[in-house]
RNA sequence: GGGAGUUUAGCUCAGCUGGUUCAGAGCAUCUGCCUUACAAGCAGAGGGUCGGCGGUUCGAACCCGUCAACUCCCACCA
């Protein structure tokens, strides 16, 4: 069969993924083997591969396919996650597009309509990975809202409401007015965000009339009594004194009437209950129990004092807002001050604000500045930047807002899960024990597990679990996995008729069961599959989802399993671009990856992705690398298309597995077999060595490293020397023993890369000569220890090569020309082996020995033997002895370093005995290498 | 504000237990080659005060201190 000149990589991996899938090599089922599992961190049905996808699969895929290959039953387990508020908002906006409103459709036909998304829509991704060769047993392929997946995640829910882990609570959460949905802290991400700071006029109210606590609240049950806070500041605040405050020297008072606050949110002042300032402030002190008015209200509003204010921020006097800032909020709970909540669900200003009512907030903002401007309320106006929380899925700013959800109480949960990764000093439990890779990501976790808080599960959405509660008429809760449960546990105490609790949880809330849970460990407690696979061996993700998923998983793998869900976590970079940038939608960054798969071959985007990718850093993602990826390719089909050449011209017929040293009969020479065998002999040594590298680095998930020594091994050691070495001339005959070996260390090779590069190395495997089997399912050979003379004499010969090869190109030798090689050496013998490949390698026709220097002749030294190159025309001596002086210099200089180390007392004292061998070594090695380059000068002049 | 990390060649990064044949790789650059596997290639070369300063040590890219720059995470200064 003729081959092309070129890889293509397109037909060969739609054939060979289609194979591997007929063959169901993915496919995991228990056996006698050791397992090793991983399951994959369930991409958003909505998900479409991205480059962060293509780096964490890819990875996975190496981890899972070298584990096959090393004789364990690997078993790696796809999935989607629902993805709530994701998905919410995508079936929103299809419908949308479809002329239909959420709003007018019922509970049950939004999910209709949901559902009939996912089936259609969904999981794009799955299939998106099976192009980049991800070997994922497909039958187990999971959903977060799978029917036992949901039951499991009810259940939880009611086991934890039982052990009143799960509490309903009124509390400040992160409001997301696009999503209309409660967030988890974790879904806030904080921005710097440039902002106006607004310096408003507060005028001071008149004294409420004499005779005690001023009422001021509307609903009844909050009551400020400025009587109870101390006048007396020296009791509340040991701390600094107050003629010190205020760094500002601008004056807060405005014309005695009026106080001025600072704020960036100047649509809220509809909600200010009070004003705040430090109790040691003395440009304050007179105000302490007085009352000011809201701007445009006209509102009465309490002037409070607590230390929680910082004196020299604006004008050290707070404007206080408890329904819509989280500090505030406490405040506010200290002081017992009023709450009004402006703002509907959708971010828009609400009859409670009594103005602008319907405005968007920021809309708002803007109108309410104009008016305070056209009153003569804005004091000044600076530029101002500070941290914005914005929510993740919708990227609007966060509202933040009293509401009432269901919580998680975390302390209890945590603790079991923080000891697992940060073993107590006193001994940690071995077998929970789970590893962090980088572990610098240990501190992290640490912190946040020391200072866990409770976790806000309930979400304002259709799609996703909704929560097992109901609520009588009369407001009681009531939490069942069912409303038949419900009734058969208490028929006599409830209420009817019940309705169910609108919301959903947390996604999250049943992502953390996902490495039990697939394997129904939970809804089937103790299976088979369960007991073989769980724990899992390694979870590969984002460091972003470290909070969200990781250690959420962790504290579920030990609540409900009672152990660890995994023993190791490898944390992945974050893929950015070349210039360092996240790759991001709207910075048009994020390349297309299916076509960058079609362009270059999945073997080449894994080679590139992996190849720049350092353990734990992130990557800087460059085309360039895809390119080198291809080359890569490109270089392996062509050593391939050599050998396959030899196919039909070799010397004797093909005997089976002949040993090294076995003579064989035919045209071929006694010395090139000598020479053969030293190459042979040679790059056996090496690749063990490497597969000795490789399998370290492996086990310390130092992939990217392994992937840079087996290109290494394949191009440089195998392409560039071992088959130049070995390579007949044109047309001649190829030893039967030579054209063996050389096909069974490319496979050797093959194995070794094929978990990085699955496609090209099957194809190759399969075009070397007919295979019993598929390279896919291939079990990795052992291997032996190098032997270090065997390298070292490699390294010589290389050696030696190179600098003559250096010394044609600059003494102007074309390529074309042959040489007349004279070698001075004490054991030429050690030459005399490899004559043919040092013949061949440096275009030399003639390599004779001497024992003295031959005249008029360019002249190299290497180690302690030298080599003369005969020449007709005069040599440039002067550029020689340039070099060979400079190298002596160089010599020199590093005798005389280790010289000193030698005649110093204390080292070789203190040194250990190897370095002091070692040192002696380099001493006498250097010694030699001088007395050659000085004799080599000694012939130039 | 707290914490973690990074700083080594033009770029991206290795360098694990301190030991100059250890200052390295890939890419990029330069020079010469279309040599019957490969120009998506071959052969060779140049390039670094290991962020600055100080210390420990017989010996420091590596350990300690300090300063500087950058990155990330966490945190309630409006």
């Amino acid at each position: 069969m003729e081959l092309s000149k070129n890889y293509i990589p397109t037909e060969v991996e739609s054939k060979w993924y289609g194979h591997w899938l007929d063959k169901g090599y993915f496919n995991s089922v228990p056996d006698e083997r050791e397992p090793y599992t991983i399951v994959i961190p369930p991409p958003n049905v909505t998900g479409v591969l991205h480059m962060g996808h293509c780096l964490n699969n890819t990875i996975q895929d190496i981890l899972i396919r070298t584990a096959r290959m090393h004789g364990k039953n690997a078993c790696w387990v796809p999935g989607t996650d629902h993805a709530s508020i994701a998905t919410e908002a995508k079936v929103v906006a299809m419908l949308r597009e479809r002329g239909i409103a959420k709003s007018s459709l019922s509970r049950e036909e939004f999910l209709a309509y949901a559902w009939e998304w996912k089936e259609k829509y969904g999981g794009i991704i799955l299939q998106q990975l099976k192009k980049l060769g991800c070997s994922l047993d497909w039958n187990r392929t999971a959903f977060t809202m799978d029917e036992d997946y949901h039951r499991s995640v009810i259940k939880i829910f009611v086991e934890l409401h039982k052990k009143g882990s799960i509490y309903r609570g009124d509390r400040m959460i992160n409001w997301d007015v696009k999503a209309k949905t409660a967030l988890s802290d974790e879904e806030v991400i904080r921005k710097e965000t440039k902002q106006k700071l607004y310096y408003l006029r507060y005028d001071l109210a008149p004294l409420p009339p004499k005779g005690g606590s001023e009422e001021f609240d509307s609903s009844g049950n909050s009551h400020f009594r400025f009587e109870d806070e101390p006048s007396d500041s020296s009791k509340t605040s040991p701390l600094g004194d107050g003629g010190e405050s205020g760094s500002s020297n601008y004056s807060p008072l405005g014309d005695g009437g009026t106080i001025i606050i600072a704020t960036v949110r100047p649509e809220s002042i509809m909600g200010d209950t009070a004003i705040c300032v430090h109790p040691d402030d003395e440009r304050y002190k007179h105000l302490h129990g007085k009352f000011a008015l809201v701007p445009l209200l006209n509102r009465r509003i309490p002037i409070i004092t607590d230390d929680y204010v910082t004196m020299d921020f604006g004008t050290g006097a707070l404007k206080v807002t408890p329904a819509h800032d989280m500090n505030d909020n406490q405040l506010g709970y200290k002081h017992k001050l009023e709450v009004i909540d402006i703002f509907n669900d959708d971010g828009t200003l609400g009859p409670a604000a009594q103005i602008f009512i319907g405005e968007e907030r920021f809309a708002a903002r803007k109108k309410i500045v104009e008016r305070l401007e056209a009153e003569g309320k804005i004091e000044k106006v600076e530029d101002y930047i500070s941290e914005v929380g914005y929510s993740e899925r919708t990227d609007t700013a966060v509202e933040p807002r009293l509401s009432m959800q269901w919580w998680v109480q975390m302390k209890d949960i945590a603790d079991p899960a923080l000891k697992a990764v940060i073993p107590p000093l006193t001994g940690g439990d071995d077998e929970n024990e789970i590893d962090f890779y980088p572990p610098k990501v240990k501190n992290t976790y640490r912190y946040w597990m020391e200072n866990i808080k409770d976790w806000c599960i309930s979400r304002q959405l259709w799609w996703g679990h909704r929560i097992p509660a109901w609520y009588d008429e009369d407001g009681n809760v009531y939490v069942a996995e069912t409303l038949e449960d419900l009734h058969k546990q208490r028929p006599e105490t409830i209420k009817l008729p019940l309705r169910q609790d609108e919301d959903c949880l947390d996604t999250w809330f049943s992502a953390w069961l996902w490495p039990f849970e697939v394997f129904k460990g939970y809804s089937n407690p103790g299976n088979e599959e369960v007991k073989y696979y769980y724990p899992t061996n390694t979870i590969v993700t984002a460091p972003e989802i470290l909070f969200f998923w990781v250690a959420r998983m962790i504290m579920a793998g030990f609540e409900y399993m009672g152990e660890k869900p995994f023993n190791e976590v490898y944390f992945t970079g974050i893929v950015r671009d070349k210039l360092g940038r996240k790759m991001s939608k709207q910075l048009g960054n994020s390349p297309d990856l299916l076509g960058l798969i079609d362009e270059y071959g999945a073997d080449a985007v894994r080679f590139g992705i992996m190849v720049a990718s350092p353990a734990g850093n992130d990557i800087m993602f460059d085309e360039a690398s895809l390119e080198q990826g291809r080359n890569f390719n490109n270089k392996i089909w062509n050593a391939l298309k050599l050998i396959r050449s030899w196919e039909a011209r070799l010397d004797t017929p093909s005997t089976a597995a002949p040993s090294s040293t076995t003579q064989s009969p035919g045209a071929t020479s006694v010395t090139s077999l000598n020479t053969y065998n030293f190459a042979i002999d040679w790059f056996e040594n090496r690749m063990n060595q490497v597969k000795a590298e490789v399998d370290g680095m492996m086990k310390q998930f130092r992939l990217s490293e392994a992937l840079k020594t087996v290109y290494s091994l394949i191009w440089d050691d195998f392409c560039s020397w071992y088959l130049e070495w070995v390579k007949p001339g044109f047309e001649q005959p190829v030893a039967a023993l030579v054209y063996e070996k050389t096909v069974g260390f490319f496979e050797e090779m093959m194995i070794l890369l094929h978990p990085f590069m699955p496609f090209i190395t099957e194809e190759i495997f399969h075009l070397l000569k007919n295979q019993p089997t598929d390279l896919c399912i291939t079990q990795a050979t052992s291997y032996k220890k190098p032997a270090a003379s065997i390298l070292a004499d490699g390294e010589l010969l290389k050696q030696v090569i190179t600098s003559l090869r250096d010394a044609r190109n600059k003494n102007q030798l074309k390529p074309k020309e042959t040489i007349r090689l004279h070698i001075q050496t004490a054991t030429p013998q050690a030459y005399q082996a490899i004559e043919g490949i040092l013949s061949k390698q440096v275009n030399a026709e003639s390599i004779s020995f001497i024992n003295e220097a031959l005249p008029n002749s360019i002249v190299v030294a290497v180690e302690k033997d030298k080599f003369y190159i005969a020449s007709e025309k005069e040599v440039d001596s002067a550029s020689l002895k340039n070099d060979l002086l400079k190298d002596l210099q160089h010599q020199q200089s590093f005798l005389l370093s280790v010289q000193k180390k030698l005649g110093n007392e204390r080292f070789v004292q203190n040194a250990k005995p190897e370095i002091l061998e070692l040192e002696r070594k380099k001493q006498a090695d250097t010694e030699n290498r001088i007395r050659t380059i000085e004799e080599s000068l000694a012939t130039l002049n």
